[in-house]
DNA sequence: GAAATTTGTAATAACTATATAATGTTTTGG
DNA sequence: CCAAAACATTATATAGTTATTACAAATTTC
């Protein structure tokens, strides 16, 4: 069962915060202080950590700190305010994304999971495999990061050679502009939503023999996109 | 299947490590205490050790030094305080590398992987051979350590040969500046990140017809490099 | 141990990818 | 069929990456 750490002095606000994730099947421990914090992870194997902003012992962004020193391990920050989500946007490096109290239960639940995903993904060491895909007469190669059409090679950009890929990874499924944005992009990305649809757009141009009719890369309209197979 | 030893008296810890190598197909063996450990490695095929700072009998650096007069295998520390991370470091020889307790699973393995790759690599005892070279109208000969770009001789420096004998030897594979700056230089190198742009400018203007629109060392725009075939 | 060469670092110039904005088009619900 | 929302398309400015150069430090050679 994946572990996570919430760091929390409320008790009352731990609690629920344990509860749901309980629900969802995670077992979460509460450590009432910074340091106390820093103690249980050096020794557990957490694979995320709820951060509250205000501790009694120190503020959030030192605990962050420190636990960035021994771990990379996925850092959600908990703001009472809604002020202080500029501070952390602001603060760059450190925490990987930030929520505001009240939380809802379901955003926390599906923040925690793209996170420890994400984590998963970027780590490589995960579900994804550096092995080639090959769908009608696309061939995607992780290694090489080269992409052939129709035995033509496709010369993408980072960006999207990584859309695709990540797309590519679980065809079929439907991914929304925001998932796709937290999941390619990262959760420090603050940026436009539009963004996803100009590279959607972009590698239609490059992979697709009509763009406007694409065999490949599907528009599935109010929810986002599906790579089709 | 891959053998790995990991010494460590905590058991908890041990079997943890073992788990995370199992799940990654690697087999592992744990020793309670440097002696154990040291009697394993004389009777085992080892590819790498795992080697607690702590052990009851004798401490780490003592252990380390021990393995390496009987062996070259990699060996990686792994340490419970971060503080201690500083006197590895200082410490030089020994150890090929470290990772502080808590370690997060997926660069556990990754480190793993690494040095193994890297091990084979040097002692060319691995899937990578000392047969020349022939790419384009360029030559590389392991054995001699020299390179020839149309019947003509180009003198390299050492990092400009092993880097472009390590790129080289997976044509079309993308390779970033971190990646390189591993391989190559090794992981206690804590230099800046533009040495490897440099290097590769310098080989570029060694074997390249037109250093600015190389035909061999192909830029891969916010990924790496890659040697093309 | 001095000279020469290699190697690493720093500064800045050149370049590319990418985010964003603005405008046009298609879909959908009433 | 109309209006609103969602998406497509295009052009452009900017942020971020890489190339290039020069220099300093380290290493090797003589």
């Amino acid at each position: 069962m994946e572990k996570i750490l919430i760091i929390e002095d409320e008790l009352s606000i731990a609690e629920l915060e344990r509860d749901y994730l309980e629900l969802n099947h995670y077992d979460a421990d509460i450590a009432a202080t910074g340091q106390e914090g820093l103690e249980r992870i050096k020794e557990n194997a957490y694979r995320l950590v709820l951060l509250d902003l205000m501790l009694p012992d120190m503020d959030g962004y030192e605990v962050c700190r420190k636990i960035r020193e021994i771990s990379e391990i996925p850092i959600i920050m908990v703001t009472a305010k809604n002020e202080d989500i500029d501070m952390i946007r602001g603060l760059g490096r450190g925490a990987d994304d930030y929520i505001a109290k009240p939380f809802n239960p379901n955003q926390l639940i599906a923040r925690v999971k793209a996170h420890i995903a994400r984590y998963d993904r970027l780590t490589s060491s995960g579900p994804f495999k550096d092995e080639d895909i090959r769908i009608g007469d696309l061939l995607i190669q992780p290694g090489t990061r080269k992409v052939f059409a129709g035995n033509q090679e496709k010369i993408l950009t980072a960006k999207e050679f990584d859309l695709l890929l990540f797309m590519a990874s679980s065809p079929n499924q439907v991914f929304s502009k925001e998932h796709l944005l937290e999941q390619v992009w990262g959760f420090d990305f603050y940026g436009d939503i539009t963004t996803v649809t100009v590279h959607i757009r972009r590698l239609r141009e490059k992979i697709e023999k009509d763009p406007s009719e694409p065999d490949y890369i599907e528009t599935v309209w109010g929810v986002g996109y599906r790579f089709k197979r």
